[in-house]
DNA sequence: GCGCGATGTCGAAAATATTTGACATTCACG
DNA sequence: CGTGAATGTCAAATATTTTCGACATCGCGC
């Protein structure tokens, strides 16, 4: 995972669709940093399979709504 | 993430039914030691997004199938 | 123009996931 | 009984994710 993960991710969207979270809002919300939420919006590397569920669980969605797989 | 994470897996159930597959081909089909098999399937610790996804697809499968939250 | 909130970047530290190798255990099979 | 395959465990090294702090930029209202 040196490069960047064969892994797509809409929580721009979901952020934004949800009354215009903020990046450090959402963060607060699923316990991890801002700069965390930034890396992985840009992809630059894969989270945690925890971190993935936390966020999608918020927007109340599903993994696979949030995050896609390029394989 | 120092303890074990919220999350459930029935990574074995779908080992042994795609043919009794092995924790070491298993791991070797999706580019992680067995070690990291055992690991997850004992719940020590939460993969990354894209191992879950890899472990998932293999299996023909979506990473919730797999991988479930106990939020 | 000035200030402010949101976003982004950089570098380095801390935490966690993954690898490696050596060894123990269990179980089926000869 | 002995051998081998599958599973587990342990400790240590490496890789990756996450944190932290400082600073730059952009857009917007005053």
């Amino acid at each position: 995972m040196t490069k960047r993960p064969p892994i797509t991710n809409r929580v721009r969207d979901y952020r934004e669709r949800h009354g215009g979270l903020t990046q450090a809002q959402l963060g607060e919300a699923v316990g991890v940093t801002r700069h965390t939420i930034i890396a992985i919006e840009q992809g630059h590397y894969s989270p945690s399979l925890e971190t993935a569920f936390r966020i999608a669980r918020l927007f109340g969605a599903g993994v696979e709504d949030v995050f896609g797989w390029e394989g």
